[in-house]
Parts: structure tokens; C-alpha cells; sequence
RNA sequence: GGCGGCUUGGCGGAAUUGGUAGACGCGCUCGACUCAAAAUCGAGUUCCUCUGGAGUGUGGGUUCGAGUCCCACAGCCGCUACCA
């Protein structure tokens, strides 16, 4: 028994034929202005998905499922007279190969370079409609030069306050700043800050990385490093105005919102032992029941302000914190813990002396790395004050009656002196009057959002393009004309311990001139996904980053660049955000005419495994697009994708709905192909050059023609690809197949199973491929119905159905349905009191 | 703890946005074809105490009419975590 014999329609034949005529002739190429093929008279629809990070393990089910759904959306808008963008590259920098790299000694371009030629034959054989020309890949040196370039630019500009904009920082020169000035506002900028450094495996780790690492036996502590720095805060404000425009899903909206974490509220300068001392509070309203203030450990006047009893206690208190990473200190969530300092501090408003604490739930980072402390309307304080013992004062009467302990709603101010009496929106106001008035304190915003830690010591990712004077200290940047600047060839990636980083072992390389010398870290993965979606606009571009003609084209007529952009949740923050904020600094230098990236927003839901658990190695519920393909070809695998439900919904995959969508391919192909006494293949003679003589066929086909139109622009791709089956349903039970309405319904298969229908519509004789052909419109006079069906109910409960002309009177209608036996049971001895009647739909009767 | 999402047959999911709940698919049952099986084709399939009744997580409300709107509660799943 040949495997040939099980296949039910012969996608291994045809699939591969498909996909190497749609390579040859570049099908899905795509036009950029200036080429001579271009049609600027097109609309332009730019769709993206999020590029993949090219893993040694292969492409995961999950990936196609928004591949597909842009594919189906970008195969329709190139027939319905789009110019189409809708390209597909490699996020190929990252740790992952150069771990390999550390225990193989294999160079990471080369294993990247592999599992890149595998991500890109698993793609094409699921015949994505990608212009294969506009492939990118992050770790590709004509890529690196640009994304080093765009490091430049931020390296050389500035935020200006006044304008809410970067600028080049050469205006600052001329206006007579000093380098050490500039230093001080460069969107790029060199800080010491404390990092997780891991000294086993000599490299900084992401905060969220630190427990897997110590898990696996690692060391990680806390350690100031020298890093470089973007200064994405400076764009706080206008990262949260500018996403209301966006077609985004709220949720995500809101948890970018979130992430920047705005708030309102005043600075307040306490004396502390005679140095003035800063705090943050959105709750300026409450300084009269301030009983004590905290300050971070790391906050710099700890050791000057602790009086002499109590300096061991604060020094031992302050090193057990620094050797804790910031998860670990919200672990203690629970348990409070903190020390007194011996040390006092004036209370601004009525003078009061409160005792100064330090204690970990007060973070450096965040305000001013001190707080007044209100224990009777702030949880945290509420809880510390609990435990060690300190004074607790009500300045706030509860609306509701509550309990003042605890409150923290707003309310109306008490025992606060010019305050008293006043709702707490009002004493807020006038509060911060009185601290301005009197020097002592200012109205002030605060974000959660932190600047962009940026460097990381790493070999597999983009080197700075910067130099270091030996003698001075000081930085500059390379002239443009040295980039790319790529990394040195070395046999060993093994880390030396040196927190500069493994390139610190390239001592050629390190060295610039005999003034100079590189700067050794190396840039994050983001960097090259910040802005990949500008250079597939123009990928061959060896002027410019991104062409001016091409840019005003592709971002032309919206407010964000990307007509729609698919991926998963989990990069709803970091990446979207940092790819906004390079955006915008580009925008303002000028170099872009949108202010946004990304105008719709859509986020595919999970595919959990079989077991309705998350999919991974260990659980072995791990499903492989390439086994699917081979057993039941690549138009299944997608169709598949596309019918399990939602786009946006998690959801489990079921091997046996693989097999019901191929069934279901296995039925169109039969509508139009039978097999002959030898096992082949012909057009069925069921096929016919005839006018359709069955009007409910017809109608169904038009119908679907109609839904599946509607649907795809809804991205129902479930409903649509349901739709499709009761319109084969129908054609399988036909006596005669009209070519003419076989090729609708392929038509509209056409963008969710390219390859069968493709197949099919050359075998019935169509001469023109599919994907060339303009998208088809329903006929609306196949749709109507001279009569319709109605439902009749008693008191909202079904009890017949009537059929009348479709634009029947309404009282004819209500006739028709009282004069029902199966309602007239119902209504018998009972008075009508009302009749609704919603032609097209039902009619109620309400009897009692 | 905070924020967000979800909850409809044995299963994945439909429902014109307030108007026939369960489209379509899976599974299952029966029939045709077959020596037989697979495949295929056809019929059926929410549940029950079945000429009737109940039913969209639970309880209430609005309405002629609620899966859909409002209030309260419960259960799952994500993300986040002392942000003053």
C-alpha cells in the first residue's frame, strides 16, 4: 500500500509545484515607488507580522497562526487593488547562539545562519504570499550599519523641554555647552547603575531572568555598572497621549499606560538634620499626618544622617538589601522589614520632628528615593507603622462612614490645620499653593517608567559605535563612513569575569588609535526589532536607513506606519514600546513623516497543546508545522490554523480538527475531480460551461462570496472558512457543477488554501492564476428570497412558523400568525394584549 | 494585592449585536457501498420524567423578548507586583 494511495487529494504533488512557480515568478513581489512597475495610483496596505527569532528548534505551531491571518488578509487586499507590503525577516541576534557558541565553539553566525535557511524553508512550504526580495535579518551587516547609525542619532540628540522634542545636540554646541553639559541631556547617555551581574557567567541579566539563572545554580548580585542609557522617559507623556489614535485592543493600551505609570502629586523639601530632602507624593493633602519619613537604603545621605548609635544596625541593614535583586524584594511583599537612622526631619508645614527610617518598600529608582511616611491612609505605611510601633494620626475623614485606619480613598481633610474641612481634591489643590507659595515644595508629575538600561556585555549582538579617549575619559562617536562596525572574529566567547564583556578579549579590535580606544558592550536584541519594519520599506537602500520617497509612500494617509500589525502578547509592552519611542525620536529629527509605528494592533491568542496545557519540550505536547504539512499538506495546516476559533483566542489544538479541514479540502477537490480506473486524477464531468439552473446554489455560492468578504475583513476567519464548507456541501450534492460558480467559491478559498485552489481552478480550465485576479463581488439579485420564514411566539415561547411574501404588510403578517392553529392552543381563552411584529424576523403575541 | 481576559452540548466553537440558542467542524449512532474493513456518501445527534418541559457559570434586575444590557457573586487563565 503506497502512501500516494491514503493521501485523499494530492497536495504533495501540487504544493511544492505552487510554491516554486509563485518563487520563480515572483508572484508576491511588491513595488516600490521609483521601480518601473509601480502603480502609484494603488492604494497601499502595509501588513507585518512580528519577525521570529530563528531558534535551533524550528518553527512552533504558533507561529503560523498569525502568519496566516496576515497572509489571508494580504492576499485579498493585493486582489481588491492594494499595493500590498507584507514582507518577513529574522530577529537573528540574541543569547541563545551564543550560548551554543560557548559550549561548541561554533561561530553564532553560523548556527544563526542555519536556522535561518530552516525558518525560511518552513515558511515557504506553508506558501506565504511574502515578497521574499524585502527578507531582512537583523545580524546582516547592511542591517547592522543602520541600526548603529540610528544609535547615532540618538547619541547626538537631545530632548528640548521647551518643545517636547529631540534635537541635535549641535544647537546646544553652538549655543556654548560644554561636552560635560551636553552629557547631561544626550538621549543616549553613560550611567553608573546598579545591574544583576552574574560573575559565574560574566554577563548583566534581565531582572526577570534572575531566578531561572540562580535556579540553575548561578550567581547573581547587585552591582553598579557602567552602562549606556536611552532616555525614554523624556517621551513618557507623549507615549501614553499618542496611543489613543491607535486601533489597538484597550487592554493592551492600558497595560502600556500602565507600565509608564503616571501620577500626579508634589514634591515636598523636608529638613533633614540641616540637608533639604525630597520627597514624592500624589497625596499632598495628608502632610499633616506625616509621622515619620523613609528613605530608600541606596539613598546617598544614609550614612551622613546616621547618628553614631545606630550606624552598625543601618550599615548591615543597608548591605543585606544591596545583595538583593528587586524580585526578591518584592517577594518579602509581606513582611515589612527596615531600620531607624537616629536621625530627624522637619515637617515643612507645622515643623513637627519625625523620625527618619531607612527601609527596602522605599525604592531609589522611583521619585525621589524618599518618602513622607502617612500610616493613617497609606497601606504600606499603614502596615510598617503597624509593626514597628510608630505614630499613626487621621488627616482624612472617610466619605462613607469607614474606618479612618487604613483609608485610603478621598475624603475631607481633618486635624490639618488651613486644610480642615476641605474635600480631598481641594486640599490637594490648595496644599501644593501654600508649598509654592512658601518655597517648599512644587506641583510634580512621576512616571514608573525608568530610562532604557541599553548595553549588555555580549558578543552576539550590535557593537557601540563609540570610542573612549584614554587620557581624558571622554566619549565620541565613529564618523559614519566606519560603520558598519562589526564584531571581531574570535574563536572563544567564553566570559573572562570582566564585566566590560567579552569583546574585551579582542585587544586588536579594542584598540582605535593611540588616543582611542571601542567601547566593548554591545547593544540589546531590541535594537534591531526597534526598526525593522522601517527598512522592509526600502531594504536595499544604501543611501538611507529607510528611502524619503518610500517612507512618504509606505507610511503615507495614517497616523501609524504599519496598516496592521499581528504577533503575541507577550511582547505588548517592551517591544512596542521601545519601537514607539525610536519612532518618535526619528520623527522629530525629521527623518519620518508618521509619529507612530503600529496603527492596528492584534494580538493571536495561545495555541495550547492538546492537553489544554501551554505547549512545551517537557509536557511533550509540542505540535511540528513540518509534520503537519507532511501528512496533511500545508493548505490543512493553515486552514486549520484559521478554523480552531478566534484569532485572538487561546485555544487547544485537536489533531482530529487537522484531519476535519482536510477532509473538508478533500471535498472541494472532488467537487471537480474524480479518480479513473487507474487511480488518476480527471476533472469530474460533473463540471460543466453551463449557466447555474439551481437557484438555491446559486444563492448559497453568492452568499458565500458575500460572508466570506465581510468576514475577512472582520478577521472572522472561522466563521468564514464555515461559511465555505456549506457552500462545498452544496456543491457536493449537485447534480451539475456551473464552472463559473466553482470558480467563485475557489475564488474566495483562494487566500486561506493558495494551493488547492490554485490547482483546481488551472485543472477546471481557468487560464489567469487565482492570486492574480481581482477580488469578486457577490450578486445581490441572487441573495433575494420572494418569501421568508417567520417565527411565531406566545409570550416570548416559539409555538409556529409562517411563511410570507417577503415585503408583506405588517398587519398582514400579524394575521397570518393569529391565525395559526398551534397559536391559537396557546391564545385560547386568553386576551391579546400586545402584538410585535419584526418583519424579516418573528412576531410576538402577549396573551394572559 | 492590582489590572486585563474568559465561562454556551461529550469537545473546538456559531448566533445578523436585544429577536428561531447550538451554524460549521470533531466525536458518537444508524444506513448505503464492501466478502470484510478503511475511505466515501446519506440520515441523526443540547438535556430530561419526551403529544410536554428545562436550558448559555450562580443569584437578582430591565424588557413583549436577554447568551447578548445592568447589579452582585463564583470559578478558571494571563500579565504585573511595595511606584509613595
Amino acid at each position: 500500500m503506497s502512501d500516494e494511495r491514503r493521501k485523499p487529494f494530492p497536495f504533495d504533488e501540487f504544493e511544492p509545484r505552487w510554491q516554486q512557480r509563485w518563487d520563480d515568478e515572483k508572484t508576491f513581489r511588491t513595488p516600490n515607488p521609483g521601480d518601473p512597475d509601480f502603480d502609484a495610483s494603488k492604494p497601499k496596505f502595509y501588513v507585518l507580522d512580528m519577525f521570529p527569532y530563528p531558534s535551533g528548534a524550528g518553527l512552533h505551531v504558533g507561529h503560523p497562526e498569525g502568519y496566516t491571518a496576515t497572509d489571508i488578509l494580504g492576499r485579498t487586499k493585493r486582489r481588491q487593488g492594494f499595493n500590498v507590503l507584507h514582507p518577513m525577516g529574522w530577529d537573528s541576534f540574541g543569547l541563545p547562539a551564543e550560548q551554543y557558541a560557548i559550549k561548541t565553539g561554533q561561530h553564532p553566525r553560523v548556527t544563526t545562519e542555519a536556522n535561518i535557511d530552516n525558518f525560511r524553508r518552513q515558511l515557504k512550504s506553508l506558501g506565504f504570499g511574502y515578497d521574499w526580495d524585502r527578507e531582512v535579518a537583523t545580524t546582516d551587516p547592511e542591517y547592522v550599519r543602520w541600526t548603529q547609525w540610528i544609535f547615532l542619532q540618538l547619541y547626538h540628540s537631545y530632548f528640548d523641554g521647551e518643545t517636547g522634542v529631540a534635537k541635535p545636540v549641535s544647537e546646544l554646541e553652538a549655543n556654548g555647552w560644554t561636552p560635560g553639559q551636553i552629557d547631561e541631556v544626550r538621549l543616549a547617555y553613560i550611567h553608573e547603575a546598579p545591574v544583576n551581574w552574574s560573575p559565574s557567567m560574566g554577563t548583566v541579566l534581565a531582572n526577570e531572568e534572575v531566578e531561572e539563572w540562580r535556579a540553575k545554580g548561578e550567581t547573581v548580585e547587585r552591582r553598579p555598572l557602567r552602562q549606556w542609557m536611552l532616555r525614554i522617559t523624556k517621551y513618557a507623556q507623549r507615549l501614553i497621549d499618542d496611543l489613543d489614535p491607535l486601533d489597538w485592543p484597550e487592554g493592551i493600551k492600558l497595560l502600556q499606560k500602565n507600565w509608564i505609570g503616571r501620577s500626579e502629586g508634589a514634591e515636598v523639601e523636608f529638613d533633614l538634620e540641616g540637608h533639604p530632602v525630597t520627597v514624592f507624593t500624589t497625596r499632598p493633602d495628608t502632610l499633616f499626618g506625616a509621622t515619620y519619613m523613609v528613605l530608600a537604603p541606596e539613598h546617598p545621605l544614609v550614612a551622613e544622617i546616621t547618628t553614631a548609635a545606630r550606624k552598625e544596625t543601618v550599615e548591615s541593614y543597608v548591605k543585606a538589601c544591596a545583595g538583593k535583586s528587586d524580585m526578591e524584594r518584592g517577594d518579602l511583599n509581606k513582611d515589612k522589614s527596615g531600620v531607624f537612622t537616629g536621625a530627624h526631619a522637619v515637617n515643612p508645614v507645622n515643623g513637627e520632628e519625625i523620625p527618619v527610617w531607612i527601609a527596602d518598600y522605599v525604592m531609589m529608582g522611583y521619585g525621589t528615593g524618599a518618602i513622607m511616611a502617612v500610616p493613617a491612609h497609606d497601606e504600606r505605611d499603614f502596615e510598617f507603622a503597624t509593626k514597628f510601633e510608630l505614630p499613626i494620626r487621621q488627616v482624612v475623614e472617610p466619605a462613607n462612614g469607614a474606618d479612618w485606619q487604613g483609608y485610603t480613598d478621598p475624603g475631607t481633610a481633618v486635624n490639618s490645620g488651613f486644610l480642615d474641612s476641605l474635600p480631598t481634591a481641594d486640599a490637594k489643590a490648595k496644599i501644593i499653593e501654600w508649598l509654592e507659595e512658601n518655597g517648599k515644595g512644587t506641583r510634580r508629575i512621576n512616571y514608573k517608567l525608568r530610562d532604557w538600561l541599553f548595553s549588555r556585555q555580549r558578543y552576539w549582538g550590535e557593537p557601540f559605535p563609540l570610542i573612549w579617549n584614554r587620557e581624558t575619559g571622554e566619549h565620541a562617536a565613529i564618523p559614519e563612513s566606519e560603520l558598519p562596525l562589526l564584531q571581531p572574529e574570535m574563536e572563544d566567547f567564553k566570559p573572562t569575569g570582566d564585566p566590560r564583556g567579552p569583546l574585551i578579549k579582542a585587544s586588536d579590535w579594542i584598540h582605535y588609535s593611540d588616543e582611542f580606544e571601542r567601547e566593548t558592550n554591545t547593544m540589546p536584541q531590541w535594537a534591531g526589532s526597534c526598526w525593522y519594519y522601517l527598512r522592509y520599506c526600502d531594504p536595499r537602500n544604501k543611501e538611507r536607513f529607510i528611502g524619503r520617497e518610500a517612507e512618504q509612500y509606505w507610511g503615507g494617509g495614517s497616523t501609524g506606519m504599519v496598516d496592521l500589525y499581528v504577533g503575541g502578547t507577550e511582547h505588548a509592552v517592551l517591544h512596542l514600546l521601545y519601537a514607539r519611542f525610536w519612532h518618535k525620536v526619528l520623527f522629530d529629527l525629521g527623518h519620518l513623516s508618521t509619529g507612530e509605528p503600529f496603527q492596528k494592533l492584534v494580538n493571536q491568542g495561545l495555541i495550547l497543546g492538546e492537553d489544554g496545557q501551554k505547549m512545551s519540550k517537557s509536557r511533550g505536547n509540542v505540535v511540528n508545522p513540518d509534520d503537519i504539512v507532511r501528512e496533511h499538506g500545508a493548505d490543512a495546516l493553515r486552514l486549520y490554523e484559521m478554523f480552531m476559533g478566534p484569532l485572538t483566542d487561546t485555544k487547544p489544538w485537536q489533531m482530529k480538527g487537522v484531519e476535519g479541514v482536510s477532509r473538508f479540502l478533500a471535498r472541494v477537490w472532488r467537487v471537480a475531480m474524480a479518480q479513473d480506473h487507474a487511480g488518476e486524477w480527471r476533472m469530474s464531468d460533473k463540471v460543466r460551461d453551463v449557466p447555474c439552473g439551481d437557484k438555491a446554489l446559486l444563492k448559497v455560492v453568492h452568499e458565500t462570496v458575500k460572508k466570506v468578504t465581510e468576514d475577512i475583513a472582520k478577521m472572522s476567519f472561522n466563521t468564514a472558512i464555515s461559511q465555505m464548507m456549506v457552500c462545498t456541501n452544496a456543491f457536493t450534492q449537485a447534480e451539475v457543477v456551473p464552472r463559473r460558480e466553482f470558480t467563485l467559491l475557489l475564488s474566495v478559498l483562494n487566500p486561506f488554501a493558495p494551493h488547492l485552489s490554485e490547482e483546481l481552478n488551472r485543472r477546471i480550465g481557468n487560464e489567469d492564476q487565482l492570486a492574480t485576479q481581482p477580488w469578486p463581488d457577490h450578486d445581490e439579485s441572487a441573495l433575494v428570497e420572494s418569501e421568508v420564514e417567520l417565527v411565531v411566539q406566545v409570550n416570548g415561547k416559539l409555538r409556529d412558523r409562517i411563511t410570507v411574501a417577503k415585503d408583506a404588510p405588517k398587519e398582514d403578517i400579524e394575521a397570518a400568525a393569529r391565525a395559526s392553529a398551534k397559536v391559537r392552543e396557546h391564545t385560547d381563552g386568553k386576551t391579546v394584549r400586545k402584538v410585535i411584529v419584526v418583519p424579516g424576523r418573528l412576531v410576538n403575541i402577549v396573551a394572559n
